[in-house]
DNA sequence: CAGTGGTCTAGACCACCAA
DNA sequence: TGGTGGTCTAGACCACTGT
């Protein structure tokens, strides 16, 4: 598990940033970085071009690469670790206990649609389950689900009363890490009220989706129901180069 | 405005893909995809990393390259092209004519908030003004804006009636290219309902943010409140290498 | 024109995966 | 253990920015 020259490289150049060794906003050139660094322009450019996914740092080319005046200020907003890929997508937690009540679970034939989702032919089932997750006992999400019989037969009530994706990171050897989503807000339903105890006026925010397996395998198309105080997603738009 | 060769190279392996050059999800591995293209293995890993960045594939250390099932159904989703990092941010327009109603301008003492977003001292006035945009006469959001008064002190109500980024990019010679945005949905307000027409029980989404100069100028800090119709977020999450 | 980031190569070697 | 992607280097040359 040994890291990259270049991420060292990227935590370094952050550190400096941390600590205000960099008089202006403006960092030092790649070539200068390099010698100061010990190491190639290539690597250094590695690095930069991590932190600029990240949204640490602008590049703007004949100029120079600039510091993102927002990670000086919140550091914790863009403090990615590991793997992000610069997309916060979360459910605001806070550290609180999360509950997951298993609200049904059937064996169905997919309708056209999830059909389309997970790339299924006619013959397939899908297993189709409803949960409702909570913090602190508090009702904040349903969610609809849909995974191919196929994929995962060995689906039961008694695993998804925790998360499945953990589970199957750690007993089966198999990480989802992949997601397409479309987020979205609609007035909340009846049902929504009722489980997500909301007023009639207020809103659900929907993050709807296919998971994927890393070699491309769709594994489950999903709808979530959030309350809406709890749909919040945050990200940079970068379209500079 | 030429096109570095990479960029070829991953319209060309892309073009192979959509018209199922290669029989099974999985691409040939680098060392022959240089060869058949008579390039270097870097050009060709920095091709796929395009195409992967795009969500087009799925790469797996060890195993190789995976085609996203998504690009070969729906081209359109994923279709980017130029700049595209990724992301789709986008008010549904479908081509229809879009109209632009300033409801007000003003210069006033920013609040903490704004100040803090703008990274302004106690000194700086900023613009305020809102606006109300609307695709072919329908209403779809509002805009509540502010502009530091020293980073742009020509602002003017009949600049405000046309699009201000394109007007920056042409006239000024300044690109808006980043953002830090913050998606959220709340129950409509009475001047939501108002002036989107919106029903009491239709809520509205809620995009905020601050828009930054490619040298990491902050310019811009806007809320705009939208039909909850109008609303759609769509992206990869990426946890992959 | 000087400064600075972007592209590209050729090749060495490392790390992970599946059989 | 062979196949395949990941990292890294050293250096040439291109492209954009601002004075």
């Amino acid at each position: 598990m040994k890291k990259p020259l270049y991420v060292s490289l990227a935590n370094a150049i952050k550190n400096n940033i941390s600590k205000h060794q960099y008089q202006t906003m403006k960092l030092p050139d790649e070539r200068t970085l390099a010698e100061e660094f010990a190491v190639s322009r290539s690597s250094i450019k590695r690095a930069i071009q991590l932190l600029a996914d990240q949204g640490i740092i602008f590049k703007k080319q004949g100029s120079g690469n600039f510091i993102n005046p927002l990670f000086l200020r919140n550091k914790t907003a863009l403090d990615y670790t590991g793997d992000n890929v610069g997309l916060t997508t979360s459910i605001v937690t806070n550290g609180k206990q999360q509950q997951i009540e298993v609200l049904n679970l059937d064996v169905v034939k997919p309708d056209a649609a999830i059909k389309e989702n997970l790339f299924l032919t006619a013959d397939d089932f899908v297993y189709s389950f409803k949960r409702l997750r909570k913090l602190d006992e508090v009702p904040i999400l349903i969610e609809q689900s849909y995974i191919p019989v196929k994929v995962f037969p060995q689906l039961s009530k008694k695993l998804l009363e925790h998360s499945l994706f953990n589970y199957l990171e750690d007993q089966e050897n198999t990480i989802i890490n992949r997601a397409y989503l479309d987020v979205t807000t609609e007035p909340s339903s009846v049902e929504d009220q009722d489980l997500l105890h909301l007023k009639t006026t207020e809103p659900v925010g929907i993050m709807a989706g296919i998971f994927f397996v890393d070699d491309g395998t769709p594994f489950e198309y999903s709808s979530m129901r959030l309350h809406y105080r709890y749909l919040n997603f945050s990200t940079f738009v970068n379209l500079g180069k």
